[in-house]
DNA sequence: CGGTATCCCCCGCGATACTG
DNA sequence: CAGTATCGCGGGGGATACCG
């Protein structure tokens, strides 16, 4: 796609690539670690495989990713280039702008098993118990296969699972997507949740103390909303 | 366009926004302070008339524009609320990492009455002698509609014209678009290109030595390539 | 100047199925 | 797991003409 636009302004030329659809979100995903191409699409669900590799293939001939041999499969890993790694100020831009000014969330954007992947790279392992931690989260209001997740805690490895992962649980969420999606943006603060009662930890009651701070939550939870003026 | 992407990410819900096509040139043309319809036609003339008019509505239902009556005439302003002044931040970011990685210029980027207007809104009028300075600009090796433009510069106000502005020239500037563009984004070195012939300055000899100076040239001008290594 | 209205084409993208 | 292949549609957006 040559001179989509017709100028040669920095903005206009970055644009070609970066404003792309999906390709802010893949760059997040990379951004945050993802190097495989299925740990990306969890992060982006609802890009297509097909399209998924045509934005890689875009990234790696603009110069923003490179791709390394892995392991002993014949398959690779995507890999940020420098070019790729500068492109973090835009990210923080953007998603400090969309914290502060984008709409409100609405029903379709509040998926759950997005939610939960989100959440997984989040917590503090290093304040957990010693050992295995298996946090057990029920969203009330999702449809059935979407109702139960796992998060399997062992310092400082964090993996999600959709079935049970025969371990017991050490502690029980329960909450609606709503509540946790914005506890998770920062929005509303964890413990009006809890004191309202749209959240809920269950389980020893020592860890059950501890827990709300095991929430890292997303990085731009700190930065405030704007519209509330 | 409800949910485009389905996450309720910061960054997913401003991308639904900012990447549309052409927005982070019309938002470009607004922070810099354009505020009419053709005033930001001007900076992005390869845009519809129906496709801007339909960008700025979502700005505005966006609340990063918002419009206002103006002078005589029934038209009105575009003006970015506080919401599209916080963009600024990212149209930074986005225009720094193209000076520094995006690719390099193609034919089809180098129009030279884009290279004009983004000229115009960059002339250091305050150390251009008293009165009226005209500077003629010619590019030698564009199609003949496109070869000749005027600066008119009356501090603080430059203004361009496509035909003779009927005043005598005060300076004659010779060169071609590439050359320009380059020189405009800092990629060559004013003193470079007139060195090597590339670019000529004709006029009284007291002038021709400050000229170079009262082009401020672009905003990223001073964000090195970062290619050269 | 600052838009509308209309037409129509193309291709971006989603969906589905299949492979090494 | 990491893709490829194919199909088909929808609508985004370019072009052009028109208007107050």
């Amino acid at each position: 796609m040559p001179s989509q636009f017709g100028q040669f302004c920095p903005i206009a030329l970055a644009s070609e690539v970066l404003t792309q659809k999906w390709m802010l979100l893949v760059l997040r995903e990379l951004n945050a670690g993802a190097t495989r191409f299925n740990e990306i699409r969890r992060g982006v669900p609802r890009i297509s495989a097909t399209l998924l590799k045509q934005r890689l293939l875009q990234l790696e001939s603009a110069g923003i990713v490179t791709r390394r041999p892995v392991g002993a499969d014949g398959h690779e890993a995507y890999i940020l280039t420098e070019a790729g790694a500068e492109l973090k100020p835009i990210l923080s831009a953007v998603g400090t702008w969309g914290q502060r000014w984008a709409r409100d969330i609405e029903r379709e954007d509040l998926d759950p098993a997005w939610l939960v992947w989100a959440m997984h790279r989040r917590i503090d392992t290093a304040a957990m118990p010693q050992g295995r931690t298996v946090l057990a989260l029920h969203f009330v209001d999702a449809p059935a296969h979407h109702r139960l997740f796992w998060l399997v805690c062992e310092h400082p490895r964090v993996e999600v699972c959709i079935k049970p992962p025969g371990f017991d649980d050490t502690l029980r969420v329960e909450t609606d997507v709503r509540t946790m999606a914005e506890v998770w943006r920062g929005i509303r603060p964890i413990g009006q949740a809890l004191s309202e009662g749209s959240l809920t930890i269950e389980g020893p009651s020592a860890l059950v103390g501890q827990a709300p701070g095991w929430f890292l939550l997303s990085v731009f939870s700190e930065t405030k909303r704007a519209d509330c003026r």
